[in-house]
RNA sequence: GCACCUGUAGCUCAGCAGGAUAGAGCGUCCGCCUCCUAAGCGGAAGGCCGUGAGUUCGAAUCUCGCCAGGUGCGCCA
């Protein structure tokens, strides 16, 4: 069921009027929506209409002007219309806007904020991006939460999404490892040991080979060795990557992150050819001091280095073929990088020289960037050991998760289950609820707190709702929606109406924390209704209008928690 | 030096395709469980929205300058 756009429709009374009685009809239905507001209070209306706008074309005070409004219009659903300071105030009936509302979402279900808008349409998302043979610490959370988070909105929005994990699984150090494996290595200790057994061999191949010029240069020999594909070399660097993934896996397990590709730096060795090709038929390269970049200074930037000195390509060479790749094989809509801001120049350059390449789909290339990690105020350093691996702080927060439930729900059924989901959910909500372009100073206190703004919070009240709606026993009379006309139950309704749009602006800015503020929004809104209005009231109509409320802010606090990648537990 | 980003309550931040009295959480202080989950709810205290100009009927929001902090700027990725 559609219901009422009423946005639309009084905009289109508006205009109706404006014609009437102003003989302006310079507006159309569309512009007046557009000017429409939501008020600061809901003791101001549902909807807000400013006359400045009109005040110059109408030569008439503002007041005037919407004193006038206020007169003619008039519409069923209207249940007062208000003229104050220039505004127009307009006010729904309460019973028809909750009834509207509540009936499209609870007949949505958990499809509701879902939207067809993407269908056909194909988006990249280009995150995590671990580096092999090196831990995951909560330097990697944004990028893989955030990608994750896109990705499952998109999906939402009807798009086919694409997520790739693209490997740091290139560049000399793989050498080292190699060559330090063959000295000191053991086939089973690094299988046990995972990545902490690569790392301590290749600190100390560090630590030897700065006193031991022979030994670097048989790391050397090794990365040569995999660049020429000796079979070796490349089976030793697979089952590097092979345990480095394995380790990754069990986290990603956790915090339930999937990926379609794994394709990394290493798969586009054999494709840099064409670039280098394409740059050169385009007379876009240019020598300098013996390297080849595309110049750029047009455009206020350095130049983009292409080869090196020595003839080696680089990053932004890899880049560039991984684009003209993904495009042959995927023809994306969108391809959305998320990657730390540090490295805003290196896509504005690349982004510029698939431009310069004659591209038109640069345009689809989007840099998702987000702020840096600190720890306690310091940078993360994993040499001075100052750094917080992603394990650790999940499952310290699992073990906290579950003391509480110990403490507070001695007889919870599935209680490590539940700590889980709220642990992993507390540290996922954290790292999403602010915009994603603010550095973040990890502390352990707040990346723990389950109290206020945080993701137990959202979790708590879903499963409040959960334990309400079991409490009813499943009594569904029929429900009056005049008990719903109370200003707690209304700025619930507001939330909800207002859901699909915050998936949408979430969408256009890449910005999923406007979803994890939302479900606190709405969490706040229950919890202060569920304080003031009883529920399982006596009277059978109210109950099931304020069960119907229950439903809906339960399935919608859900598809919330579930779009930025956290579970809702029904008890907890 | 140049480029990008950030500056809002003690702390962490919302609000920034201009609108009504600038919001929330944490922390502090004070209340609320014989009643649907107290991981909750209510109240108090706390602000020249970095700063100066400009645009506008109206600026935390847009423009420019300045100040402060972060990040990046040729052969790493």
């Amino acid at each position: 069921m559609k219901r009422m756009d009423f946005r639309q429709t009084i905009a289109g009374e508006i205009g109706k009027v404006l014609g009437d009685q102003f003989g302006d009809e310079s507006l159309s239905t569309s512009d007046i929506a557009a000017l429409l507001e939501v008020p600061p209070d809901t003791a101001m209306g549902d909807y807000a209409f400013p006359c400045f706008r009109l005040a110059k074309a109408l030569r008439l005070a503002p007041p005037v002007i919407s004193d006038k409004l206020k007169d003619a219009l008039h519409a069923p659903f209207l249940a007062r219309v208000d003229s104050i300071k220039g505004y127009l105030n307009i006010f729904i009936d309460r019973a028809t806007y909750a009834r509207e509302v509540l009936s499209e979402a609870l007949s949505a279900g958990d499809q509701y904020g879902a939207s067809g808008e993407g269908n056909g349409k194909t988006i990249l998302l280009d995150y995590s991006s671990i580096n092999i043979a090196k831990k995951f610490h909560i330097g990697h959370l944004s990028t893989t939460m955030l990608g994750n988070a896109l990705y499952k909105m998109h999906k939402f929005r009807g798009y086919d999404c694409v997520g790739i994990n693209h490997l740091g699984d290139w560049g000399t150090q793989f050498g080292k490892m190699i060559c330090a494996y063959k000295k000191w290595g053991d086939k089973g200790t690094v299988e046990a040991g995972g990545v902490d057994e690569m790392v301590k061999l290749y600190v100390r191949f560090d630590q030897e080979s700065e006193h031991d010029e022979a030994l670097a240069d048989e790391g050397r020999a090794w990365f040569k060795k995999i660049e020429d594909g000796d079979p070796e070399a490349l089976d030793i660097f697979n089952w590097f990557k092979a345990v480095t993934l394995k380790d990754a896996e069990r986290v990603y397990d956790m915090l339930g992150v999937k990926f379609d590709s794994y394709a990394g730096e290493a798969f586009y060795n054999d494709k840099m050819g064409r670039v280098l090709d394409e740059l050169r038929a385009k007379n876009l390269l240019v020598e300098s001091d013996g390297a080849q970049v595309v110049d750029l200074e047009a455009f206020s930037m350095p130049p983009c280095l292409i080869v090196k000195k020595d003839g080696a390509t680089l990053y932004a060479t890899r880049d560039l073929a991984a684009a003209l790749y993904r495009m042959d094989t995927y023809h994306f809509t969108k391809c959305l990088y998320v990657v730390a801001y540090q490295q805003d120049l290196h896509f504005r350059q690349v982004f510029k020289v698939l431009e310069l390449m004659g591209y038109d789909w640069h345009e689809d290339m989007e840099h998702v960037s987000y702020g840096m990690v600190s720890y306690e105020g310091q940078a993360l350093s994993t040499r001075k050991g100052h750094v917080v691996y992603l394990e650790d702080l999940l499952n310290t927060a699992i073990e906290k998760a579950r003391a509480i439930i110990e403490e507070k729900s001695p007889d919870l059924p599935d209680k490590d289950a539940v700590a889980r989901q709220v642990g992993v959910g507390a540290v996922v909500f954290f790292d999403l609820y602010n915009n994603r372009i603010k550095d973040i100073d990890f502390t352990w206190d707040r990346a723990l707190n389950f109290d206020g703004e945080t993701g137990p919070y959202v979790q708590y009240t879903h499963a409040r709702c959960c334990s309400v709606i079991r409490k009813s026993e499943g009594e569904m009379g029929k429900p009056d929606f005049a008990a719903l006309a109370d200003p707690e139950a209304q700025d619930v309704v507001r939330l909800i109406e207002q859901f699909p749009g915050i998936i949408k602006s979430a969408l256009e800015r890449s910005e999923p924390s406007m979803v994890t503020r939302f479900s606190v929004d709405l969490a706040q809104a229950y919890n202060k209704f569920y304080y003031e209005r009883r529920i399982l009231d006596e009277d059978l109509a109210v109950r099931a209008a304020r069960l119907l409320l229950t439903e809906v802010t339960r399935n919608t606090v859900k598809i919330a928690l579930n779009l930025i990648g956290i579970d809702a537990p029904e008890r907890m």
